[in-house]
DNA sequence: TTCAAAAATACAATCGATTGTATTTTTGGG
DNA sequence: CCCAAAAATACAATCGATTGTATTTTTGAA
């Protein structure tokens, strides 16, 4: 039943070498022009198909990139794949797409997969769980190219291309400032990864140039998924020092947030104004609509891509790391205009 | 520079054979345990990983899934993926997920690929622009199981699992009637995908049930994309005959036509009700919420894979094509309560 | 017509792991 | 202490394609 139609079946029907078969398939020089017409007709009509696993080991590469994000539902990171998708389909590369679930486990699991069936690179964004370098490591120590992508870790040798996260931050928490607001709050994520790190530094900053006085009390840290937004925003409102601005590292958690807020009766932006990061789809229709901080996904896919298959494709040895940085946006919506 | 170790290396290392080292590996009963441990000490401290391209060459299957979606940034194909993976990752199967895009293109490209790397089975939704089977009949010819979920095709010998979608058109309809609409447009996609026919179908029934005539001019039929509810929705108001229900195959395209209707002053659902389809995160959101029919991704990803790994797992090839048919259910929202 | 160069094709090893069969080693009952 | 059975290990073929080298065939200039 299976389609077991090899090249050495093609041979056999046409009477000659299976090199020959091969070479034709490949469309070398070194075969005559009938014989490749032979062979290709006699290949289409025996429905052959290429076993990539054969021709991969021989060559001992593959032509396949393995990508890991955290979830594939975030629009963030489906546009990233969009742009990788699109990159290395044009370089004549495959993707494979799979998704830690924000689970460091999952994540050292799909390494090992994808060392395992000898990728040619692999781009990453890390999971928030990923505290533990040593499948990385791994991977490197390999000698299989990878690049981070949004969430970095510091390796050695690795690069990666990210966003200006300090600057977000910055502008974000500027942006309510200017609304007028004195005292705001902070949706943060596991300080491991940097890009939380940084849009709280960027927060930070922006708060030290209008003179605002920093209160840690008012940044909280957590998953960033919709409860967490729920439970901070009760958390906040629980605080003595009353909010009137909340800036949260992710639009996910500023919605659940939100969706708390209005609960309470607490008007948006009246009350407190907010600010998000990401653009989501979800934030532009919300009531209000959601200001946000804008990564240009595509584009960071697109530039992943090419530097990953640059890598790939370089023979030296050496690693010159470097991290490509891109700008962010504010897009300026309802929840912050006061 | 690149890892090397082979089985090979590790039996060079310890003098004994590959076959050995490879039995061990695979916790062959006839391998001795001390061997064993010194073997798996030995594959540690060189850093062996499989070579799954060889092993899977040798063996002659993988155990491999290949998912194909027409975009995995849709709300419902990104559960069905979850659904899969979980059950997938069960079985000690890895699951590659690709996108069509909507694209026939691209899908047959997905296909190609998938065969040539052998996978064990193939999970997919067809593309809207899939109107040519020859890519699926070749995989069927091939022998590689595979499986339809949501958008299937009829093909001899090949199950699918789908939700009841005329139940679903009729249950939108129903409730457009029974909230006082009379005149109900629908927005309809590629009639050569049945997913879309039983919609429409399912609003037929309904209008007949309750006695409306049935105006063909009502019904539109686009990509469903963003902007075709957006121009689908300008169509509906130039026509004599006026409009005060609408039922989207889709949420993408009634949210589409609800930016038009608001942008136009047209209240909802006081002038217009709208109803969508397949529940997506933003209808939650969206001002007014949008009434919508969820379909159980989760589970449907679940229960394909299920079926497919049983259909990859039997020896037999008595093909015995069924249909798993699910329930969807209607999440009454804003949209719609006059 | 001849023959060296070029073109076309065949041969054979190889990628790394698996697996049926053969051989060696170990075990334990008599 | 011997030997058959069991256990452990070694040998060798194989999966399907690729590729360096060798051989055969063709070409065309002298």
């Amino acid at each position: 039943m299976k389609n077991k139609t090899t090249i050495h079946d093609i041979a056999k029907a046409l009477s000659i070498d299976a090199s020959t078969v091969s070479r034709a398939l490949n469309n070398s020089p070194r075969v005559n022009q009938k014989t490749k017409d032979r062979i290709l007709s006699k290949a289409n009509e025996l429905g052959y198909q290429r076993n990539l696993l054969a021709s991969n080991l021989r060559k001992n590469k593959t032509n396949t990139i393995g990508v890991i994000v955290p979830r594939i539902s975030r629009h963030f990171f489906s546009s990233v794949i969009s742009g990788i998708e699109e990159a290395a389909y044009d370089a004549g590369y495959n993707v494979i797409i799979c998704q830690s679930l924000e689970q460091l486990k999952r994540e050292r699991d799909i390494v090992g997969t994808l060392l395992a069936n000898r990728v040619a690179g692999v781009l990453l964004s890390v999971s928030m769980e990923t505290n533990d370098y040593d499948h990385l490591l791994n991977m490197k120590n390999n000698g299989t190219p990878f690049l981070f992508f949004d969430r970095h870790c510091d390796i050695e040798g690795i690069s990666s291309v990210l966003i200006d996260d300090v600057q977000g931050g910055f502008d974000a928490t500027e942006h309510l400032i200017l609304n007028g607001c004195k005292n705001i709050g902070h949706f943060s994520g596991p300080q491991k990864l940097s890009i939380y790190k940084n849009r709280l530094a960027g927060y930070i900053k922006a708060l030290e140039k209008y003179k605002i006085p920093y209160r840690p009390e008012l940044v909280l840290r957590s998953s960033l998924m919709e409860i967490d937004g729920t439970e901070g925003a009760k958390t906040l409102l629980s605080l003595p020092h009353k909010i009137d601005g909340l800036f949260s590292a992710n639009d996910i958690a500023a919605i659940g947030a939100m969706k708390y807020f209005k609960n309470e009766g607490i008007r948006i932006p009246d009350e407190i104004a907010i600010v998000g990061f990401s653009n989501e789809p979800i934030s532009e229709v919300i009531d209000p609509s959601l200001t946000t901080i804008d990564q240009p996904g595509f584009q960071i896919g697109q530039i992943s891509t090419k530097l990953l298959l640059e890598e790939i494709n370089k023979s030296s040895n050496l690693k010159k790391a470097n991290k490509t940085i891109l700008k962010s946006s504010l897009i300026e919506r309802d929840s912050s205009r006061k």
